[in-house]
DNA sequence: AATGAATGAGGCTTCATTCAT
DNA sequence: TATGAATGAAGCCTCATTCAT
């Protein structure tokens, strides 16, 4: 179907692999079967089709934890859930996860030069709307939503990304287990 | 004295303001006064300027907090230090900080690609003599020391780095502070 | 149309004048009237380029001299005629005997080296049948075929080359015409 | 002692196995365990080096022929020892061989470009007085001195170059030898 | 005699991008 | 939609050569 999407899912596997910078126009349209010039019919330039290719991986990262926060009704539970949702969609999705750790800059959210704002906010305001909840219902801590929010998002971001560069599955996993319900402890009342 | 070290220095600046490949020898020379060829006479080529510049910046940050350590005697204040001294530097550097951030690359420390291990095991050295004068001191408990020794390395780095990209001060500094406490708490017996 | 050809006749001319490391691809795209960049659309690089070249050029020459014998029954007579023609070709063709001059290693005939083994094995393959027919039909002694086609090709491009350094025309022509007479009166029984 | 003899021995091998372009000033320096700089003490520019490298072998060259027939009374006999011996020193010595494979414009004898004119009239000069002598003694047909000089010395140096390019060292050798045999044939009554 | 340091010119190659078809 | 062909800008690197010491 959607050709734009094809193109972003080929694309995606090269910019993991090969970096921002040595992935060629040429390499992408190789991967298409189709030739240079076409792959300007569908994106304006590179840098274009790198932040649609970025953004479309995001989003599904995004909505995949969306959807399995949305599924729980306890504010704990859904805060654990959205955990382990994300740690689980990024073990299985490695070419989203390689192009997190190479371009770090993803996450940079100074409002300023945010590429993937959009994104991003989206994902944050998941987290925040569970705090929130958690404080309205009465069984977190009240604190200052927004500095939580982003406090927790960047810790959680970077853990995720880096604890794929050692890894060796099991000690990840628990490592990964201890710091949500340290996390869960912090909150909770 | 030693233009080989004054062209690193001006070369990490370079390097952390347009990162690897936007930063050309040309800027370089340019910065030093001299004559894109004569860098040549200095460096193999540009990853060897790179590598070197690297090298010499993590160097330095590592015998800073070698000589910070060196000064203590009980090896929980040894342990301390470490830290704090670590994170102060990178603090005041933050050049080497943006490197960090922009190469995640450097800290890969898988054996067969780690293009800087020499220092970066000197730097582990560091931390694994620690927790083993803690354990013969009988102040620690009796910890595999190399997979733990690895274990904090490489989160004491992720969080070192990624602390700054968000970074408001403060909040930074108090985060990593409860973090040590954390680690210390966990090995103290 | 081929202009892929197009070039290779104009580098043709370029190498034999300047030789490889003097002539630039820049050279090369002017007489084309095309950019540098151009020309590594259609050659992988200057190394192919000139192989190309030297390797369309052989080839021309090749499939003259094989055109001439074929147009022959007498197994003398096409031995001559091979001689003659290849004579005649380079006499007409300077760049391509210009080049031949130049880069005496097109006819080592070692086959770990050898650039142009496809072309040369082609061209040895016309002399080694004239002899094989020649050995057939009792005209000529029997020889060992593959040494004394070896032997006598390499004697006869050396021979061909080397005839016009000095070169005054007449005083060649003799020369090389003798040296066919003793070539033929030597197979001949 | 002389220490531009002893670069251009060294510079001998340099240029026979890297050819001139690919010869740098500092492989020949680091040959001799000297500087770059230091070698512009003892030659103009690289040409120069080249120039006087060439020449001093030709001279040895030169010289041990011109030394053996010196020793022989017999004209044909001084025909016979210019030509195997030598054959004999550039077997021995290949350096100077591949040179002149290599370099092809070092025979070109024609007079306006002729960078070892010197060199070469010299040993053209050997094969003139030979000649000369076997006319006026009466054992050589009368012919035209210069013309047969220039002819014979050109097939024989090229005959010689050549020789060695498939060579397998007895083949050869009675190539070459035969080839003399011819030569006397030729020019004895 | 010798060196370290510097330079300039030149050449190869890559690649994003455009344009006519 | 899709392609082949073309371009320009930019960057890396090599090397002969020079100069001050």
């Amino acid at each position: 179907m959607n050709k734009e999407q094809e193109i972003c899912n080929h694309a995606l596997g090269l910019f993991a692999h090969y970096g921002y910078r040595k992935t060629t126009i040429e390499d992408v349209a190789d991967a298409m079967g189709m030739t240079k010039s076409n792959i300007y019919f569908y994106f304006k330039n590179k840098q274009d089709l790198y932040e649609k290719t970025v953004a479309g991986a995001l989003s599904g990262w995004r909505d995949s934890v969306a959807e399995a926060v949305a599924a729980e009704q306890d504010v704990v539970e859904k805060f654990r859930v959205m955990a382990y949702r994300s740690f689980e969609y990024l073990r299985a999705h490695s070419d989203l996860r390689t192009i997190l750790e190479k371009d770090p800059g993803i996450f940079t959210l100074t409002p300023s030069e945010d590429r993937f704002r959009e994104v991003n906010m989206g994902a944050m305001e998941i987290l925040k709307s569970i705090i929130e909840q958690g404080i309205k219902e009465n069984r977190f801590h009240r604190v200052d939503v927004q500095h939580v929010t982003e406090f927790l998002f960047s810790v959680y971001i970077m853990f995720l990304i880096r604890a794929y560069v050692k890894s060796e599955g099991s000690t990840v996993a628990t490592m990964y287990e201890e710091g949500v319900e340290l996390a869960v402890r912090g909150l909770r009342k």
